[in-house]
DNA sequence: AAGTCATATCGTATTTTCCCAATATGAGTG
DNA sequence: CACTCATATTGGGAAAATACGATATGACTT
């Protein structure tokens, strides 16, 4: 039997007592980030983690659509994209203004065009 | 019955037949990003769209750590925390050095610190 | 008020992601 | 070379995300 399957906490109790000097652990402890902080940035990432949402942001670059519109440019069925913009408008990422039976979508926060250009530009390994 | 769900391509067809000047379908077709692109930010969006895979990066900040201490960070069995790194590492975002049992992982790119500092800074909506 | 049109929501089947015990790998050590 | 330690991979069940037809809503039109 290994113990390779630990838990953190076994390998916290391990660390404390290897070391000698001053605590690394409370070290470790402190690059936590705030919950509420990382649960604004994994709804904010969710949102972007799908191809036909990032398709309908980069739509928007250029101003606001309305939501027959981007049915044309994610060519997917009006109840799957309605469901994409909901998700979009959820996390903060677009805003809509509705007129007569139309309802125009747009860019939230120019933010949003800054994740796009600086993920598009990460050097993904190729494998 | 209506016609609620019709294709993108029939949405196409009524704006085609309804357009008296210039062909706005066109124009519409012009906002499409290439397809290699959107993947990466996909891949890039989809490696950050996770609790765990957030805060080892956060953690990462103030320079490298082993998988060990970043257990110690994530509070969570060794497997698991493996399996995140693996994934930031598909994505580009970490890399690695290896010295002797030990695998350091650190920030692949600056670029993820202004992902990660962006995406904070979105004000999601409270409902 | 009946009909049409644009959009939103619901229900559910399918797909993807996540979790983690078990196991494998591979480097150091006695 | 047997053993330990750090890490990686695998397998498969649980949970979440996605797709999309059916249906609901709400505005304009006649």
């Amino acid at each position: 039997m290994t113990s390779s399957n630990e838990t953190a906490a076994d390998v916290r109790r391990t660390l404390e007592r290897l070391s000698d000097d001053c605590d690394p652990v409370a070290e470790l402890e402190e690059r936590r980030p705030a919950d509420e902080t990382v649960a604004t940035q994994e709804t904010v990432f969710g949102a972007l983690a799908n191809d036909h949402r990032i398709r309908a942001l980069e739509a928007l670059r250029d101003g606001e659509l309305c939501a027959c519109e981007l049915q044309v440019v994610l060519d997917a069925p009006q109840s799957t994209v309605a469901t994409h913009l909901r998700t979009l408008r959820e996390a903060g990422l677009v805003k809509t203004r509705k007129k007569g039976k139309w309802t125009y979508y747009r860019i939230a926060d120019t933010a949003v065009f800054e994740l796009l250009d600086v993920a598009a530009a990460v050097e993904t390994p190729t494998e």
